[in-house]
Formats: C-alpha cells, sequence, structure tokens
DNA sequence: GTTCGCATACCCCCCTTGGGGTAATCGACG
DNA sequence: CGTCGATTACCCCAAGGGGGGTATGCGAAC
C-alpha cells in the first residue's frame, strides 16, 4: 500500500452551513487540509490559481457560473486538478455534463462523511469516486440498447458499399467519390442504390447518419 | 440499511485453480451462495438459464467464445442478472467492449477478496463496481478533448437554424422538414444555406456529419 | 454449369439541392 | 430613428441526386 499523500482540498459550495460542515470533514483527514471553501464559481475561479488545491469539492447548484461551467473552466486552465461533484442531482444530463466538463467524480449529498474521505483518497490515487447509484448510471450508458430487430434482416454491407459510405460520411459527392475510388460516377451511384436498399433510407443524409450510428455501437453477434 | 438479499452467484472461469479460489471466496460471504464455476463460454449460457444466478463473475479470455461475447449473450436473454468482469485486462477496448456488452462491473484481478464481495454486494444494491483505475478511465471516456479550435470561429447557429440541422440529421428532405414546421420549403433552403456558411460546407451531408460531432462534444464557455 | 452476389458502366427522367439574388417583418440595440 | 440579425418568402438556374432500367465480367456457391 503506498503511503498517503498530503492532500490539499477545495470546497465550492454556496450553502455557508453545508461548507463549513464538508470543511470539517474534510479536516478530519489526517492527510487533508482544507484551503478554502468559496462560496461562488466565480469566487473560486478567482483563488483557485493561487490555493492549487489538488482536489476540488464542487457544488453544481451555485449563483451565477454553474458548478458544471465552473468545472469545464478550472480543467481547461488546471487540468491536473482533481474535481469531484457534490450534488443533490441524480439526473442525466447534470451527471453527464458534469463528467464531461471534466469531472473525475460525482457524490450525493446524502454521502456519509466516510465516502466522502474515501473519495478524496480514491481521485488522489487515480480513481474514479462515484457514489453507486451514480457509477451505474454511467456504465449503463455504455449498454447496448437491447434493440429488437423487428425484422432480422441482418445488413451485410459489401467492402465498396462500406467504403463508399465511408466518404459519403466526409460529406464527398459522388463525383468525388469516384474520384478517390477512381471509378466512375455510375458505379458510385449504383453502390449507393444498393446501400439505400439495404438501410431502408432514401437519402445519402440518412444513410451517412445511420451508417455512423451503427459504427458507435458495434452490434455483438447474437 | 436495507438488510441484504441472498445472491446465488456463478463462476465463468477457465482456470481451475482460480475458478475454486472465486468460489472459496463467494462462499466467505454470509449472504452468497455459488451456484456453479463454469470454465467456458458455451458451458455458461447451457446452464445460466437453469441456475439463474443473480450475479455472474465473468473471465474474458476464456477458451473458445470470450467473456465479452458470453456477456452479451446473457444480457440479451435473460438482462436481470448482473455480470462483474473480472480481469487482468487494462486495455480501453477490452473495458468499453464489455461494458457495451452489458457488464454492469469490471474488477481487475488484483482485487482483494473484500473488494470482491463488496462488488458482489455493490452490484446487487444498483452499484457498479470497478477498481479504481477501471472507473477514472470510463469516467475520462466522458471528458471533454481539450481541443484548441485553430481559428477562432466562433460558430453561433441561430435557434431556428438548430431546429432545421436537426431535423436534417434525421435524413429528413427540405420538404420535409418544411412541412414538420410549418414553414415554406424557400424559408428551409434560406436558413439552409446560412447553415452551410457558418459551418463552413457544402452540402447537407455535410452539415449533418459537423452538427453531429458538435453535440457529441459540446463545448462549455471559455 | 447455372445461378447468385459483387463490381463495373451507361441510359433516361425528374425532383432536389446549392448558389445567387430581392424583400418584408419584427425585435433589439444603439 | 436607423441598423442589424433573425425569420419569413419568393425568383432563377445549373448541377447533383434518386429511381428505374440494361449489361458485362468474375468468382463463389449450389
Amino acid at each position: 500500500m503506498p503511503k498517503e499523500p498530503a492532500t490539499d482540498v477545495a470546497i465550492v459550495e454556496d450553502n455557508a452551513a453545508l461548507g463549513a460542515s464538508l470543511r470539517k470533514i474534510v479536516e478530519s483527514a489526517p492527510e487533508c487540509r482544507c484551503v478554502g471553501v468559496w462560496t461562488s464559481a466565480e469566487d473560486a475561479l478567482k483563488k483557485i490559481d493561487a490555493f492549487r488545491p489538488h482536489v476540488v469539492l464542487m457544488d453544481i447548484n451555485l449563483p451565477g457560473m454553474s458548478g458544471i461551467e465552473a468545472t469545464a473552466r478550472v480543467k481547461q486552465h488546471l487540468p491536473d486538478i482533481q474535481v469531484i461533484m457534490v450534488t443533490v442531482y441524480r439526473d442525466h444530463d447534470k451527471i453527464f455534463a458534469a463528467l464531461k466538463a471534466g469531472a473525475s467524480g460525482y457524490l450525493l449529498k446524502r454521502s456519509t462523511p466516510a465516502d466522502l474521505r474515501d473519495a478524496i483518497r480514491d481521485v488522489r490515487s487515480g480513481g474514479a469516486p462515484m457514489s453507486a447509484e451514480i457509477a451505474r448510471r454511467v456504465v449503463e450508458a455504455f449498454h447496448q440498447p437491447v434493440k429488437a430487430e423487428p425484422s432480422g434482416d441482418e445488413v451485410k454491407l459489401s467492402k465498396r458499399e462500406t467504403e463508399i459510405l465511408e466518404l459519403l460520411c466526409e460529406g464527398l459527392a459522388n463525383k468525388e467519390i469516384a474520384d478517390r475510388l477512381d471509378i466512375s460516377v455510375e458505379t458510385v451511384r449504383v453502390h449507393l442504390k444498393h446501400v439505400y436498399e439495404k438501410l431502408h433510407v432514401r437519402s445519402r443524409t440518412e444513410a451517412a447518419m445511420k451508417f455512423r450510428d451503427s459504427k458507435e455501437e458495434p452490434r455483438y453477434p447474437l
């Protein structure tokens, strides 16, 4: 077990009582030091450069700039700072917006003091602390939609068709695709007609979108 | 604190010694029962229907069908079964393939017996147990690429333009978009012209693709 | 050995699309 | 009050795209 490195923690929380409570919890961890309790995103952004905490506990619902936007700004300028969201929001949008903004952890406010201290240690040692409920949602975001293909049409595009579709997705016109593949425009058109039939679409844009989606969610064999 | 429900656990692991070890760990948890240790994906798929475990500990590297494909098949037919991958693989592809296949947890084989028991409880109570390193990778998958826009062209699409672009992305033709928004086709064309100019593209497909990309990585204001 | 899928190519027809205008309305911002 | 952006609408025109054919060569499958 590696020895715990000292950790400077900052807290961004507009509710003064809650902020004080968080500070006490942080300071009850022997390796942690609270370098600031800031009550707004704007305040935090002004002071964070000077205090350089290792970890920030960030509320989402702040007056003025949200904790999510604040996280994005912090991570942009000081990407090594680990941000843990501490919030009551359980909804999909907030969670993923926070993660996109660069948060490394996401705790619900019902978390216990011990959870919080564990989370700070976890994030310091390369983890991503999340409340169980949040972790499940994050993992589920990767799950395949259990799509029941109504008609079992296994869409099998030929190599050439796939190639053309890929170029189509770059926004190329038929003529450009033809030039790129060194074939006739007419041939490109034929391939596309087949593709439209196979994908059940009627336009290049629709085909491009469908193809794009299928690439992002490769399906496992049944 | 809700009382722990009894949990039936199955293990899929081709290494007999490791399988036995996992079984012992599972059985050392008072609320857990090991209903099977199966040495191949094929074997597991045959028997899982009869044994109906609540949780499956799944190795990835199995002879024949991989644990990832097995997970996909299990989740397809018995979506309520929680699968925890237990493996040495730390690479991006394996992790995300497993999550896409429907795994709810991902533990590295260096995990302690206590970690494993915690993971089983966690997954049973709606969590998504992951080794710290894995959790971080999963969370990082959501982080914004810190892209430096080469030319600072802040593309600001109007509300209407965005609306039209969204319908465009569904593969609709101008006429269909016009009908949907109850405006003239000509107006749709005008909006699209502006969009093309703003996005620096020359066709609907190109615009759709660019828009798609930008939606997947919404940028926070700097 | 014929059939089938794939890739190639060309034909016609007609609607859609993209690029160029002009212009009215409306609200916001100086 | 004038101007600007957003939204609406119309015009022309040339090129592109989608749907319907037909046809040839080739390899694989039956």
